[in-house]
DNA sequence: GGAATCCTTGAAGTCACTCGAAGGTCAAGC
DNA sequence: GCTTGACCTTCGAGTGACTTCAAGGATTCC
């Protein structure tokens, strides 16, 4: 097995990266890319130099992942991590940081929603079976239409 | 004025990247940037090394704009592009393409709608004023609740 | 002792751009 | 003739959040 409680760390539970990998459910890659990105940092080094996590950096692991299954970004992880080494001085950073993100994300959701409709009447110019598909007319035509009044720069920035 | 007609081709009009630029919508470093992944190289170049853009690029430039407009990535533009040169041999690839996408598009709405309830809910933990806000505690709460069943892997891969 | 597994580092690849540096070209104005 | 400014060129690096690869050292199992 592969060194539970090494001991190195007083009597608290530690695990080498791939342990706490499955046991946070992020990868051993993604591990060392968070410590680059200062996001957490293991408790210590074995003396071959392996990292060794303990109870609270997979902890911190899991709320990491559950941040970004929520599509926020590493800074807004950072940032809400950052309300724990120095608890509420400002109350309100995390709902602060939660309204923004949500905003975002309704944002993104009627950009979604308007392509949606605008993909379907697109995809119903074509009818299936062995009959004409009038797909790529359509688009052709649509590109020529938009071309009055570009209000130049390039296409529109979408992150998430 | 900027080199209009250029006549180094035919009689037919040509636009430097400027020119084509303000006409396509696209900017000049991303035509640079769609020459070199191969979606569309000038008609020509001028003896100074200036590129060269016909009508027809222009034209090509606006519906590579319009399909990453509708979120599509460049290969399945470039996918898209390639049914022109070699018309309907096979009829139906842009409403495959279409499909594949509208799907794609589908299931991204389908998450973002979720996280919207799950955000919302999150939101609700802090009711504002000067009370106490609770959603660091719930984050915490969850990231430790989702501890268990981890199906290994990381967190989920988004594009879109 | 040998094989399998685990760990280390660093670099490069992904996608679709965006920005900056360093320099060439060209017309207008003084 | 010289400067100014707008335009163009190439190349290289940066963005976010990873993933993948390569080369090598450590540990563990049989």
């Amino acid at each position: 097995m592969p060194a539970q409680n090494p001991a190195a760390l007083a009597d608290m539970a530690c695990w080498r990266i791939g342990e706490a990998s499955r046991r946070s459910g992020v990868s051993a890659a993604n591990m060392r890319y968070y410590e680059k990105e200062g996001l957490l940092s293991p408790r210590g080094r074995e003396g071959n130099s392996y990292r060794l996590y303990s109870e609270a950096d997979v902890h911190r692991l899991r709320f990491i992942r559950l941040c970004r299954a929520m599509d926020m970004s590493l800074g807004e992880v950072r940032t809400l991590l950052a309300l724990e080494q120095q608890p509420p001085a400002d109350a309100h950073v995390a709902c602060h940081t939660i309204d923004e993100h949500l905003a975002h994300v309704r944002t993104r959701l009627q950009e979604l929603q308007a392509l949606e409709l605008d993909l379907r009447a697109l995809r119903s110019r074509c009818d299936g079976a062995d009959a004409q598909c009038h797909i790529l007319d359509a688009l052709h035509a649509q590109a020529d239409a938009q071309a009055d009044g570009l209000p130049a720069g390039a296409a529109p920035k979408r992150h998430v």
